[in-house]
DNA sequence: AGCACGCCGACT
DNA sequence: GTCGGCGTGCTC
């Protein structure tokens, strides 16, 4: 309680509260100026011996004991993001226990970061005085340049003229033979579905138009049933009616995509993109025309979520279901979720869609929290490939592939078809072993195999980036016998292009898509070729087309059905089943094959069935009985530290403090138990649902946060964690 | 995260 | 005798 003194000391020597760009857990509190800065506008401020940027969150009295420094500048005239949007951010901090600071800065784009000023009016359009052109004698030769290339192509944003031109341009704006006007604002341009919709896409489009306000969609339509036209034709209305619709999407390679179809049907000109693969200056150019509002469709990735829009009017997740919408890194957020919590801090309806959504949002569905429209028919009229499972017990195996498989490619290309094989794992062999004393080669700072790649030669760790030349000799026994155990996607491309020389055998995994455009070319050269075997990782399951794919080979999977990741069969079924997706999409039916050493597992029939509504059940029966997420809600402390004691003392005094609403098993060993040359390890922290596991969660971190133990570990807590 | 301070090995 | 290794601690 606080007395008289205190109060009147609180009005009179009342704090700023910023939330400084720096991942520490606290807020640091400023003299307030008059008049006193906005909540959330962008501020420099002195810290530690040099000045940071930092974002007004709050005001408060003076904390004791310290004296207050002043703010050296106010950078906005006006808060960076609405209140909905400042409210998602300080409720997304909260929700996932990560510094104010930091989430800001994840939010923002990073020139804002740094200081730049917020974009002033648009980029004007740069034209040519035609009257003054030719009274103008002396014209260096970039003027020149610029001139010519003005009067060729019409009036060009400054962004539009190539680099090395544009400091021409002060120069002839002085003396009147350029003129700056400002750009008209682009026109939306909505162009009707090309394909008439089949009865079931109707019915959700309708379903979608009549929301007001916040309402969750889960769009449950099998691959090929045509979720993207749904998305579009829900969208339009809110385009037509000035609104805004942002598309989220868990990678970049699926935007091109998606951005292309927004572009043909509502404008080139109202559509941008925003993603990690931009420059800097792209992504603030989009960010501020969303906040202007000149652009009307948004599609990107995660960081996306966080683009200011002023005037929102749907939301769509797209592949709902993907693990890419949580970021593994820094600010552990699911933008999946987060995205839900904006739409309805926004007001507005967000659709969630997938062939293959996860448990949790079936669960909602299920549980009428969301409102679930199915799609059961494929668009094209074209039925699902039929699945057969190969069992590869006893068999002959060459790179890792059957007869079966292998003769099955062979009537494929014969056909004059392309076929895709799927396999999770990168590199030539996931294994060198010494024939002779049995030793497999580790990765010296982790507790993993290194994995053994021809191109070049080198044994690579995949967690942590060591790399390592072949060392000729077991280091154990100094046998030259050591041999590649297992097969890796670079091992499959070589064997399969050994063995049908005469077509093409594209792979594609991220050892050789490192750039953005790359994948898309790659894909472009593979839709125009004749017969194929493209060979791939993850890359290939996420929603890219493939018409003339009629054989889709899943070569190995069985290390998912007995993963100690509660959650590995579920994602091996949404995998399976998006990968077979790409089969037969065009105008000839496809078939899957699919190879297991235990064919009897229950799953795998599930599988073959292709029921995923059915296998979706009965995953959600085994969680239920397990209680595990999302029948209960689950975090994570996780501990790093050079020296395992010390990782497990930390966890050891802070299970001891938890609170009783909190439900603490462990310390476990990390699945990857080593990794970068640090020990890790987690304790299970779990409660009876996410509203009281914050709250658990919320009192218990601070006291961690004091734990002596905690100085000399790194530790984070991972909310709805995805992988372990 | 930065960026200090602070005590122990190989160099002009 | 110093340069510098990164362990520990602080930033309103």
């Amino acid at each position: 309680m606080a007395d008289d003194t205190e109060e009147l000391t609180a009005v009179t020597d009342s704090a700023v509260e910023v939330a400084v760009f720096a991942p520490l857990r606290q807020n640091f509190s400023y003299r307030c100026p008059v008049p006193a800065p906005a909540l959330g506008v962008r501020v420099r401020v002195p810290f530690g011996r040099g000045q940071r940027i930092g974002i007004v969150v709050g005001f408060g009295p003076t904390p004791e004991g310290t004296s207050l420094k002043e703010i050296d500048a106010v950078i906005d005239p006006e808060p960076l993001l609405s209140p909905a949007l400042q409210s998602l951010l300080h409720f997304g901090s909260a929700y996932y226990q990560h510094p104010l600071g930091e989430v800001w800065a994840t939010a923002l784009p990073s020139l804002l970061c740094r200081g730049r000023p917020l974009p002033g009016a648009d980029d004007p359009l740069y034209l040519c005085n035609a009257a003054a052109i030719h009274s103008s004698a002396r014209l260096g030769p970039r003027q020149r340049a610029l001139l010519q290339l003005l009067q060729e192509s019409g009036p060009l944003r400054r962004q539009d003229l190539p680099a090395t031109l544009r400091p021409a341009l002060p120069g002839l704006l002085a003396r009147d033979i350029l003129r700056a006007e400002a750009a008209p604002p682009p026109l939306l341009a909505v162009q009707n579905s090309p394909h008439a919709l089949h009865a079931e896409q109707r019915e959700a489009v309708a379903a979608l138009r009549a929301a007001h306000g916040f309402s969750v969609f889960l769009l449950d339509g099998v691959t090929g049933s045509g979720k993207t036209e749904v998305y579009l034709e829900a969208a339009r209305p809110h385009l037509e009616a000035g609104r805004q619709v942002l598309f989220l999407v868990p990678e970049i390679g699926l935007t091109p995509q998606l951005l292309g179809r927004c572009r043909s049907r509502f404008g080139a000109a109202v559509v941008a993109a925003y993603h990690s693969g931009q420059s800097e200056a792209q992504r603030l150019r989009v960010w501020h025309g969303a906040r202007s509002g000149q652009l009307r469709v948004l599609v990107g990735t995660r960081s996306a979520l966080f683009l200011p829009l002023a005037h929102p009017g749907l939301i769509v997740v797209d592949e709902e279901h993907d693990p890419s919408f949580k970021q593994q890194s820094g600010w552990l957020y699911s933008a999946r979720d987060l995205a839900i919590r904006r739409a309805q801090l926004e007001s507005i309806p967000i659709v969630l869609g997938s062939a293959t959504p996860s448990l949790e949002s079936l669960q909602n569905a299920y549980s009428g929290k969301y409102r679930h429209l199915r799609l059961r028919q494929r668009a094209t009229a074209m039925s699902l490939p039929p699945m057969t499972i190969l069992p590869m017990r006893r068999r002959l195996l060459q790179a890792g592939l059957s007869i079966e498989l292998l003769k099955a490619c062979g009537q494929t290309l014969d056909a004059g078809h392309q076929v895709l094989l799927f396999l999770n794992r990168r590199g030539y062999a996931p294994a060198l072993l010494c024939h002779d004393c049995g030793t497999v080669l580790f990765c010296p700072r982790c507790s993993a195999p290194l994995t053994w790649h021809r191109r070049p030669q080198r044994l690579r760790c995949h967690h942590c980036g060591h790399e390592a030349t072949h060392p000729g000799h077991c280091p154990q026994c100094a046998s030259v016998d050591l041999r590649a155990v297992g097969a890796g996607t670079e091992q499959l491309e070589d064997y399969l292009q050994q063995r049908f020389p005469e077509v093409p055998v594209p792979r594609i995994d991220r050892d050789c898509v490192t750039h953005a455009g790359q994948l898309e070319s790659l894909l472009a050269r593979v839709h125009s070729a004749g017969p194929a075997i493209l060979v791939g990782t993850q890359m290939l399951a996420k929603g890219h087309h493939f018409p003339r794919v009629t054989l889709v080979g899943i070569v190995h999977v069985d290390q998912s059905l007995f993963s100690a990741d509660f959650r590995a069969t579920e994602r091996l079924a949404q995998t399976v089943l998006q990968v077979a997706g790409r089969a037969g999409r065009g105008n000839e039916p496809g078939r899957v094959l699919l190879q297991s050493h235990v064919p009897e597992h229950p799953l795998l029939a599930l599988l073959q069935a292709g029921d995923y509504g059915a296998i979706a059940h009965h995953l959600l029966e085994e969680r239920r009985s397990a209680q595990l997420p999302p029948f209960r809600a689950l975090a994570l402390l996780r501990a790093e530290a050079h020296r395992p004691e010390r990782v497990q003392a930390f966890l050891e005094a802070v299970a001891g403090q938890a609170p009783a609403e909190l439900e603490i098993s462990g310390p476990f060993p990390s699945l990857l138990e080593r990794r970068a040359g640090f020990h890790r390890a987690e304790l299970w922290l779990e409660a009876a649902d996410r509203t009281q596991l914050q709250r658990a969660l919320k009192h218990w971190l601070r006291e961690v946060g004091k734990q002596p133990e905690g100085r000399r570990v790194r530790w984070v807590v991972d909310v709805d964690p995805l992988n372990f």
